[in-house]
DNA sequence: TTATTAATTGATAATAATTATCATTTAATA
DNA sequence: TATTAAATGATAATTATTATCAATTAATAA
């Protein structure tokens, strides 16, 4: 639960300007759950903040990214969405519904580090390793299915 | 390396009638390594192909990966490109560049679907898994950096 | 507290990427 | 070879995103 208090300070750290704007964008995707586009973000602020622009939004979400208060997901779809979980997790997308669930597993997180660090990839600075899995919901069955 | 006739029994299996224009997009995206837009297989054939279409392209692309003949990527950009390497594999990004690498490990695949299968997650069949690791390509380092 | 200044915003135009439409052409059969 | 359904090419339309720029606003310095 992040209040105002909390995302005005991320903002300075950051070394951005404390605007209405950002405030509220920062906000509202921060209790998101479903890794929303732009424009879904947009929509749940408008009735709200009428003299919002859709350009904000967008401008902003990418200044967040820049600065490293949100990340960007990429789908098999290719759309953008946007992530305020900040800490390494992986994701379930469905191709059926576009949703995308989080999961979060250490030791899975530990095990891939290792093996690249294994690897030994010279000339490559990692900035994050995510697992992703595609997949689709169906009535419910036994157990995992795999391909 | 994927002949003509390769390449012919493989829409046929699938079901698709083999054209002229098929045949040599499948061909030419199959020797293409790094993972080329729309555009860019549009752009590798029409000197050869002068009649082809860029509508065609995008539409044979995206019946190719409904027939499983080829994979779609999605990158942190999130532009549409496709891989003609359909075997389980994970992904090197650079953010710098653009580039995708592929990389081939059986056990960290077995490792990931083992975690999955232990999960026992109900209801989703997994299509596949993805591990993506994103990154920047810098002057030779001396070993692989993790955050 | 107000003035200054540079950054941000909103409105909208522009661009890029992708999809839809539909008349024409073509591949697979009968 | 004729038939027919599917695929193609040309292009319009749509969608997603970015650029432009005048007006506004936040941070600071006086």
């Amino acid at each position: 639960m992040k209040n105002i208090a909390y995302i005005r300070d991320l903002l300075t750290s950051a070394g951005l300007k404390v605007t209405h704007q950002r405030l509220v964008i920062l906000g509202m995707v921060s209790k998101m759950v479903n890794h929303p586009t732009a424009e879904q973000i947009y929509n749940s602020l408008k009735s709200d903040h009428p003299s919002l622009s859709l350009a904000t939004v967008y401008k902003t979400l990418e200044t967040f990214v820049s600065k490293d208060l949100l990340k960007r997901v990429s789908t098999p779809e290719g759309h953008k969405r946007y992530d305020p979980r900040l800490s390494n997790h992986g994701h379930i997308y469905c191709a059926k519904t576009g949703d995308i669930y989080d999961f979060y597993d250490e030791e899975l997180d530990a095990l891939i580090i290792d093996f690249f660090r294994k690897k030994k990839l010279n000339n490559l600075v990692i900035k994050n390793i995510t697992v992703q899995v595609n997949g689709e919901k169906v009535d419910p069955v036994k157990d995992v299915t795999i391909k």
